[in-house]
DNA sequence: CCTGGCCTTCACGTCAACGTCAAGGTCTAC
DNA sequence: GTAGACCTTGACGTTGACGTGAAGGCCAGG
């Protein structure tokens, strides 16, 4: 198949497949007049890097599995390295997780405070200003903190 | 007090202040020579943009904060716009929330198969491929999804 | 033969929140 | 008077994952 329904079948463009051949994460075949030919195996690794990307994965972190794929596995996820990769991301949606429920909480506690000044006469007790709050509360976690942002974009999805 | 003095008791950049100045959200009257001058209400707002920044919030969504602010009132929090953002915000967390402790799930969910796949002989059913599942279980979140990356960088934490 | 729809390779644009020069003015200390 | 530490504006660089043209080749249908 071409790059043009390889795109709509993994539900993305043209340009993030030849963006992915150009960070070595997929390769083709040309045919006779220069066009790229890709079979169904392309199609797996291509649904495995999108289906990575989509649960926050970079993508040079969806390098393990495609590798492993084309290795012949049957799941890109048997060999070591992705397995490795999966424990990386567990522990960092972990600490996201933590943060976020911090952050959360902290939202919570400034909503709380500016509602109960309403329902009282304008004067409820104020102990923090939400910025020395929040430096307080919130002790500058590590480093690489939070991320997992939009994830792909499907074709539909725009 | 000059930018310089001002950046380093907000633990950031004089660029940054310079940067805050041309998007609006800060001001400066100017000295004989030029300079920008700065006051402690300055070092105030510098400190509750940092501290929203450092809290996920973008830099546009402090805005309300720092007009409160510059309003007279004695917290960015107390007017509607802030609050309003403060909900806004609180939603996204929870969405977020959400979606990383379904990511969590599938993460624990695949190491575990793998795991067990070791500890058998190699051979423990493998029911879906990681795309599979993901595409599955986490069955495209709407718009906007999560973020809350880096956060600021303090000038200490470089 | 021509139109339309694919495909090809450059190569620059996008977004946020700044970083990083560069070229030059100002001020303080020695 | 000059070194050095500050300040000024301007303008380009960074990062990831592509978007968006431009200029042109290939091929099927009418």
């Amino acid at each position: 198949m071409r790059i043009g329904e390889l795109a709509e079948r993994a539900g993305t463009s043209t340009r993030t497949l030849r963006y992915y051949e150009e960070r070595g994460l997929l390769s083709a075949r040309r045919n006779s007049s220069g066009y790229r030919d890709y079979d169904e195996d392309d199609a797996r690794l291509v649904r495995e890097i999108r289906a990575l990307l989509g649960i926050g994965f970079d993508l040079e972190e969806t390098r393990p599995f495609v590798e492993c794929l084309r290795a012949g596995h049957d799941a890109g996820d048997e060999c070591p390295a992705s397995v490795a990769v999966y424990r990386r991301k567990l522990a960092e949606v972990d600490a996201c997780i933590d943060r976020m429920q911090g952050i959360r909480a902290h939202l919570v506690a400034q909503l709380d405070q500016t509602e109960s000044a309403h329902a009282a006469g304008e004067r409820a007790d104020r102990p923090t200003t939400p910025a020395a709050f929040a430096a307080a509360t919130l002790p500058d976690p590590p480093e690489p903190r939070c991320a997992l942002t939009t994830g792909p974009l499907t074709k539909e999805s725009r």
